[in-house]
DNA sequence: CTTAGGG
DNA sequence: CCCTAAG
């Protein structure tokens, strides 16, 4: 719902010019929408800079020029150890976090405590799933994975901040801030990635002198290509509490595949967990959608969220109006919520670059190596992930065999998205990325899954848990999987289902997957309605909706990997176009309420509602009047009386619209009046001080006697 | 959920 | 009309 709403009114709605809105509500909408985005984006693009990374460092020695395009990000130690110095200040220190839990792990000097993360880990439900191969890499590619994985996550957290500058393009100046800090800082990467296509790009070579120069070395990567933003909600230090994260999201699951674009584009249901976690499940009111927000935000856990606010705060100063943020839930949300908005209206997000930069596009067959460090980078599951890996590394050295993985895709349960059909293109691949940033936006936490079993121990090492050997290979999944703040445990296990395909049938995913992902990389805004449809139809297999409202899609099942297969090069803009349509129809109804004036027989009969209960009384009014006209609430009928007091104060001339009776307007006034000084509005009839009606109540009944065949809509009491 | 108000 | 803070 809730994106729904956003989409319809983001900038688009300005271009769409059937739906009439109020400037003001488009604005919020924008704001509405944008906060979502922005997060999604990060969200999203994290998955798709993952990706990308490890297709990239596969490809490394293949082709060097291919991940030019891409976003290395390479965070060293450096980088970590500067978050912790700058702890104390929020803003900066959220791209660090996220960065930091890479470093720890990879550092392992760490403090961190893999262990902690991963049981939290086990906990959360299995949005994302990660395929691949695995398969035995030698252990300078582990190394350098890990860096990546470091590196990579620090993209997301810089992306994530200096995204919505750059995604927009509408906010000129956020954009070129970025961008000028992070140029140098991007060349950097570029020049790196151009000289080793798998190579990582280290951006630690940026000094950080400040927190505020950390977040601007962060955003640098990000901002070469504008592609995503990552929502860095991360703890420095991985706690349970991530676990909490935002699971309330409305995304339903979906998911995902590799190609980000594609994929992404996909509608569902609500997911169930969804349902879950949340009692209402109507989508028709937007107040759930607010409601789902809001808690999810909330349900994060506390502990560090600055992320929101500190991306805010780095925005903020660029920005006019943002506030720091340096609490949690409230500041939070309301900082995220703020923040959206004001990325919404100043950017567009092209759903499609995030892509293009996240997704892993780049060799597909080449992909192999190790997915556990992308993995971990992307989430805070990086953490964990480098625990994993670095077990792994620990069994593994003496014998000098490495297990190669090469994540093809993610695949991102389900998304719940509403459109309105007038919705744009532009706006609903914002809404996507919104939707995935949501779901991804939250502590990530990678998952390692075994033959569809979650492998919870994380001090394990990959030979001990089987998964050096080949035969495992194949029965190797990761999974993205979002706090598990509202999802239950149960539905952890849902998830498998996700991971199935890829530990399945590593192969042909991968062979499939992959190329598509490669393709997809970068929208040409080509619609496939098919694709969308197959993309969708594979969500839905992987997860059950419990609730569809709206969902069109739901009833499509396919299998994952025939999801996979169709998927091949989906641009964006397609899918998001194609589902658009179906849902966004239902959706409209979820857009702003038509407008739909007053009639003079609507006013009269609630004119004569007030002056017989009075100005505070609007549902009684409503009950009245109006009860069955479900179209008119007691709120716009109190709206409505409003305008018509203001309409009656003003010249003839000023009014605007269906011309009211002046007789209406002055009984408006009398009503008015009289209401105002008797302040003991509760109701009665008037008595007598009630005079000016008198007369007109005579007249109101004889009208309605006449009238009553107009009237007829309003319930008009005669009593 | 209603009210009351501001937007 | 929307959105929100307050009962």
């Amino acid at each position: 719902m809730v994106f729904k709403k956003r989409l319809d009114y983001g900038y688009n709605a300005f271009s769409v010019s059937n739906v009439p809105r109020a400037p003001r509500s488009i604005r919020r909408r924008d704001r509405t929408k944008r906060s979502v985005g922005d997060t999604q984006i990060c969200a999203f693009e994290l998955l798709a800079s993952l990706a990308g990374k490890l297709l990239e460092e596969s490809e490394s020695s293949a082709s060097s020029n291919a991940s030019e395009g891409r976003n290395h990000v390479s965070i060293g130690k450096d980088v970590v150890k500067q978050e912790i110095q700058y702890d104390d200040k929020p803003l900066k220190t959220e791209c660090i976090e996220h960065v930091s839990c890479g470093a720890s792990v990879v550092d392992s000097d760490g403090t961190t405590e893999n262990s902690d993360n991963l049981k939290e880990f086990k906990h959360s439900e299995n949005h994302a799933i990660l395929g691949g191969t695995l398969t035995k890499m030698q252990r300078s590619y582990s190394e350098q994975t890990n860096i990546d994985l470091k590196s990579a996550i620090c993209k997301h957290n810089v992306a994530y901040e200096s995204f919505t500058g750059n995604l927009d393009g509408c906010s000129p100046n956020f954009g070129q801030l970025c961008d000028g800090i992070c140029e140098k800082d991007i060349k950097l990467e570029r020049e790196a990635k151009g000289l080793e296509s798998g190579a990582l790009a280290i951006t630690n070579n940026c000094p950080l002198k400040d927190p505020l120069d950390l977040s601007m070395t962060f955003l640098a990567p990000v901002n070469s290509h504008r592609d995503v933003k990552l929502p860095s909600r991360s703890a420095s230090v991985p706690n349970a509490s991530f676990s909490r994260h935002r699971n309330d999201i409305k995304l339903g699951s979906r998911d995902d595949s590799r190609d980000d674009d594609d994929q992404i584009y996909r509608f569902n249901k609500l997911s169930n967990r969804f349902k879950a976690s949340r009692p209402s499940t109507r989508i028709e009111d937007r107040r759930i959608g607010k409601l789902l927000m809001s808690k999810y935000w909330k349900a994060a856990p506390k502990l560090k969220d600055f992320e929101h606010c500190t991306a805010d705060g780095g925005i903020k100063s660029l920005h006019r109006k943002r506030k720091t943020c340096y609490n949690y839930d409230n500041c939070q949300y309301d900082t995220l919520y703020k923040r959206r908005k004001f990325f919404d209206r100043n950017s567009m997000v092209t759903s499609d670059e995030v892509i293009g930069n996240g997704s892993v596009s780049n060799s597909p067959e080449k992909v192999k190596n190790e997915s556990k460090s992308s993995s971990g980078a992307m989430s805070h599951g990086a953490c964990e992930m480098s625990s994993l890996l670095t077990g792994h590394q620990a069994s593994h050295k003496s014998n000098d065999s490495h297990v190669k993985l090469s994540i093809k895709s993610f695949r991102i349960p389900e998304l719940y998205i509403e459109v309105p059909e007038t919705a744009t293109v532009g706006s609903l691949k914002r809404t996507v990325m919104d939707a995935v940033t949501a779901l991804l936006g939250g502590r990530i936490h990678v998952g390692v899954l075994l033959q569809g079993k979650k492998v919870r121990d994380d001090s394990r090492t990959l030979s001990q848990t089987g998964i050096s050997s080949e035969d495992n290979l194949d029965a190797l999944g990761f999974t993205l999987e979002p706090g598990p703040v509202i999802a239950p445990p149960p539905l952890c296990y849902e998830e498998p289902p996700l991971l199935l395909p890829c530990g399945a049938a590593p192969q042909n995913f991968t062979s499939s997957l992959t190329t598509p992902v490669l393709d997809t990389k970068i929208p040409d805004a080509t619609a496939d309605p098919p694709l969308l449809t197959n993309s969708a139809k594979a969500m839905d297999s992987n997860y059950k909706h419990t609730s569809s409202q709206t969902d069109i899609l739901t009833d499509q099942k396919l299998s994952e990997s025939t999801a996979l297969v169709p998927v091949p090069a989906m641009n964006v803009e397609v899918l998001s176009v194609v589902p658009a349509n179906q849902k966004i129809r239902k959706s409209e109804l979820a857009q702003r309420r038509t407008r739909r004036p007053f009639s003079v027989s609507e006013v009269e009969a609630l004119v004569r509602a007030v002056e017989k209960l009075g100005t505070g009384r609007w549902r009684d009014v409503k009950l009245r009047a109006f009860e069955n006209v479900d179209h008119r609430t007691y709120v716009d009928l109190k709206d409505k009386w409003k305008t018509l007091v203001h309409t009656a104060k003003i010249s003839p001339q000023q009014r605007r619209g269906e011309p009211v009776p002046q007789e209406l307007l002055d009984r408006v006034m009398a009503a008015h009046a009289y209401w105002s000084q008797h302040h003991a509005k509760q109701g009665k009839h008037h008595t007598g001080s009630w005079r000016i009606t008198e007369s007109i109540d005579k007249e109101q009944e004889e009208r309605e006697k006449t009238c009553t065949k107009d009237l007829d809509l309003f319930k008009i009491c005669s009593d």
